[in-house]
DNA sequence: AACGCAGGCAACCGCGTCGAA
DNA sequence: TTTCGACGCGGTTGCCTGCGT
């Protein structure tokens, strides 16, 4: 429908509010409350439009505003809520007594997105940016043929891959594919198949396993990725570890991909669940409890719908597992948090806030 | 001391939704 | 049922301030 702008008209002022406006709304909704916005500036006598002095009141003047610096609790429960509901500031707004939309946004966009994203995170998804770990990218003609998926488009990942990633990861691949024996490797990799591994939840601290353990990963993954690199196989080239990574990263796609068939350029067509049964999910795993005391089983409801709408997320895990939640969160929050005074103390903290399914055998600490 | 740049924040703009006529 | 006005929300803009050179 569209409407002319409210303040365009009538020489109304716009701009910054002087001390005597605010004096002015402020008597005024004190006596009178604020009623209709519309017809409140001409009664309190201000020359702006009620849309200004709706904004400069809930934002600015209402008495029960809390200013200043954001606590480390208002901190984690905005990452939380953004993490479900998206950015619908004012639904995180109403969870935050004293804390306007406007402010909460604000505070999103010039603290916790940047350090979002200086943790590798991407603050839309809150999943691991995987323009840092995009396998697709050295899946490429020269290793695999060209009747092989174009995962990257598929999944629509944009092929930002990290150079040294890229290097390292192609040069484990070929160097499999040279050396290993195929059919041992086939059925190790059916043997996968067969006994898919556990999806185990790590921290973004834990990306830097033991040498021993990184080995015996390595040992685990890499055939099962170059089995299927390496052959013709219908089977998608990803075995269960990657496919984490990626579909951290696809979620909308994912949901594509547990319902129907992945169709091949060869026309065959595998069904991913008959083959490797219920595909992993991602999840970043916030606390039931913290998650949970916020929202309403409407907000649930809700959430949850439009994540798996627009992001394909599921965060069914999250609310049916108690256990899967190791961050300091669930043991006290407050103790750890009072510890930490430096933005790096955040960045560490809130580290702990997401638990990504990464696999040890990749190491990004250095990408990040 | 002056200048330029980047970050932070208040305010504006445009669109969607809801309710009343 | 349609139209229109009011309100609310999210994205964006622009100004102010602090910091580095």
């Amino acid at each position: 429908m569209g409407r002319a702008p409210c303040c365009d008209k009538n020489g109304l002022k716009k701009g910054p509010w002087t001390p005597e406006e605010d004096q002015k709304l402020i008597d005024y909704i004190q006596k009178h409350g604020h009623g209709s916005w519309r017809t409140l500036p001409k009664n309190a006598g201000l020359a702006r439009c009620g849309k200004s002095c709706r904004l400069r009141w809930t934002n600015y003047l209402r008495p029960d505003i809390k200013r200043g610096r954001f606590s480390f609790e208002e901190e984690e429960t905005i990452i939380q809520l953004h993490s479900i509901l998206g950015n619908k500031w004012s639904a995180i707004a109403a969870r935050l007594p004293g804390r306007t939309d406007n402010e909460i946004k604000n505070y999103w966009n010039t603290h916790i997105r940047k350090r979002l994203l200086r943790m590798g995170i991407d603050p839309v998804t809150h999943s691991p940016r995987l323009d840092l770990l995009d396998f697709s990218s050295f899946l490429a003609p020269s290793l695999y043929n060209q009747t092989q998926l174009d995962v990257s488009r598929l999944l629509g990942i944009e092929p930002l891959v990290n150079t040294e990633l890229l290097r390292i990861a192609t040069n484990l691949l070929t160097s499999q594919c040279q050396n290993s024996n195929m059919v041992n490797q086939r059925l190790q990799h059916q043997s996968l198949i067969s006994n898919p591994p556990q999806v185990q939840d790590h921290t973004l601290t834990a990306f830097q396993p033991p040498q021993q353990q990184q080995q015996q990963q390595l040992q685990n993954s890499i055939p099962d990725i170059s089995a299927t690199i390496c052959t013709t196989s219908n089977a998608p080239f990803f075995g269960d570890q990657q496919s984490q990574l990626v579909q951290a990263n696809a979620g909308h796609f994912q949901a594509d991909v547990q319902t129907n068939t992945w169709q091949t350029s060869s026309h065959a067509q595998c069904d991913i669940q008959d083959n490797y049964g219920p595909l992993p999910t991602f999840n970043s795993q916030y606390p039931q409890q913290l998650i949970s005391q916020h929202l309403s089983t409407d907000d649930y409801n809700q959430a949850f719908q439009i994540q798996n709408n627009n992001h394909g997320f599921d965060f069914s895990p999250v609310l049916s597992t108690t256990t899967s939640s190791p961050t300091q969160l669930n043991s006290s929050p407050s103790t750890y948090i009072n510890s930490c005074s430096t933005e790096d103390d955040r960045d560490s903290y809130s580290s702990n806030l997401f638990n990504f399914q990464i696999p040890d055998l990749l190491d990004v600490s250095e990408f990040l």
